[in-house]
DNA sequence: CGTCATTACGGAATGCGTAATGATA
DNA sequence: TATCATTACGCATTCCGTAATGACG
């Protein structure tokens, strides 16, 4: 097997046709040149060179071999060029998991700064609910998620991108859209309610009955998708807890409405990776994410 | 700059993910293996492979480097192999990528009018779906590529070999069969459709998209091959939109139906080659063709 | 203490540069 | 005899294999 060096000799003295000048520009004396170029030729099994001492040229051979010979070269050249690339984290892939809401909030503005700051980074995106994603970032299937408290604090680092209101989505033509003031519990009495999901959609669930005393026998439904609970509300079916990011979804025939009593900045999102992660295309897209914060 | 033999060497660590092993496999011992990793990884600058005594695994940056140092093996082993050909009178080789579908349409004859035109150039063929045959064609692993739209014509120059009907298949015994006109769209109302992967077979996929409406709810497959959708239409599975070529497959108990309102020649077939492409077979293979199409 | 990667060390091979040779106009 | 490629020779470097060391379960 012949090696690089001598691959790039050869294209050296194939574009000088010279061997003395070739040596010259490869930064040495004939002699040993001259040596590499036989051990070439007789490690390819081929003459490459037509050589006598008044004049060099190439053989048919020696003209494909040259060609060859400069696509490795290219090769060669590119294939630190790709590990540093990956290992500086300029490029790579980057698998990202995002819950069905952040879709509608951040996720456009946040994929657009990524892309920005790293051109030649892929990204992967799947849409999971925060339980999936944390497993998934657990078994090192996904680099950084977009999703909800709570999380193991020991296993994962995070970051809060977002707080937002928790509102109450009403139809429009609901007589609690006429109030002109902020709910009370009061005012919820006996209004029929979509509920999220008690484990699918447990930080929403929990957030709520933390902070209202729901009516269990007002839940006329209990679904896990914040697109599917102001489906319903637009069709009249109830009211529904969602954040205010969902008025994006500019879903016809909804109103949202402020309430009373609530901790404002209730819902957070948060940027979840693994503490144990090595990814380096993840961690310059954190850098990234913290100087446009900043 | 690093060495083929490291090369080498790293891809048969990444492969064995064990110093030994991959020794042995080398045909030397461990503690050489070990410095000439060390050495490469030094060369590019990164770490390759993360490893303690208890077990090798690879970094981000090697699995690039793996990928890059295998096409830096291929190009090493091609080039002196294409100055064996040339000297040994055999005038070249002609690297051809096909779609599946091209194997039973044109590229029988499209070969055979190349050797007859070229009996001493060496012919490979690679099965590729467009996509990456305009990969390789960019990085000059293929010479010429047997595809379909879209395609780069910056990068890409190309002829139209074959256009064809896209035709119904639909199984023999199926009430539509025995219409005997073509089918209208309202024919196919609630028929179960066979479909098109929308990426892996993109063309296929927008083509029939961009010209029926296809109502998705019908879809009861997708997938990426033409052979397997016949199969299945054989199997009684559905119907399938395919190129009027896919008749000489031959398969039992499948009729091809005319659509009416839809463009004839609709699929098209191009041959592709880079512009930057320098092959000689090459520009004797399209001569060839030229001559024998007119 | 067994496994496996790495470091230490001595000998063989390889490659460079300078010097000598050979071939050609 | 001038030019240019090749061979000869001596020295430095590189690389291999064996042996020793170190880390880890």
């Amino acid at each position: 097997m012949f090696t690089l060096d001598q691959a790039r000799h050869f294209i050296a003295v194939a574009e000088e046709l010279h061997f003395g000048r070739a040596a010259e520009r490869l930064e040495m004396t004939q002699p040993p040149l001259s040596r590499q170029i036989q051990k070439l030729e007789r490690s390819v099994g081929v003459a490459l060179l037509e050589r006598d001492s008044r004049k060099v040229a190439l053989t048919a051979a020696g003209h494909a071999f040259l060609a060859e010979a400069r696509r490795l070269m290219v090769a060669a050249d590119r294939a630190p060029a790709a590990a540093r690339r990956i290992a500086d984290g300029r490029s790579g892939e980057l698998r990202i998991g995002f819950t069905a809401t952040t879709g509608f909030s951040l996720l456009g503005t946040l994929l657009s700064e990524i892309t920005r700051a790293l051109p030649d980074v892929d990204l992967t995106l799947e849409e999971q609910v925060t339980g999936e994603q944390l497993r998934a970032l657990e078994r090192g299937d996904l680099d950084l998620g977009l999703a909800r408290p709570p999380f193991d604090s020991v296993l994962f680092e995070s970051w809060l991108l977002l707080s937002e209101h928790l509102l109450l989505a009403v139809p429009s033509d609901h007589p609690l859209t006429r109030l002109g003031r902020p709910l009370r519990e009061a005012d919820l009495g006996d209004v029929p309610l979509i509920m999220h999901h008690p484990t699918r959609a447990r930080y929403f669930y929990d957030l709520v009955v933390r902070q209202l005393p729901v009516e269990h026998d007002n839940v006329v439904h209990t679904v896990s998708q914040i697109l599917t609970m102001i489906s319903l509300v637009a069709a009249g079916r109830g009211v529904a807890f969602v954040p205010e990011s969902a008025r994006v979804l500019g879903v016809q025939g909804v109103d949202y409405l402020r309430l009373a009593g609530l901790a404002p900045d209730a819902v957070e999102l948060h940027a979840i990776w693994n503490r144990n992660a090595h990814n380096p295309a993840l961690f310059r897209a954190l850098h990234a994410l913290r100087a446009s914060a900043a």
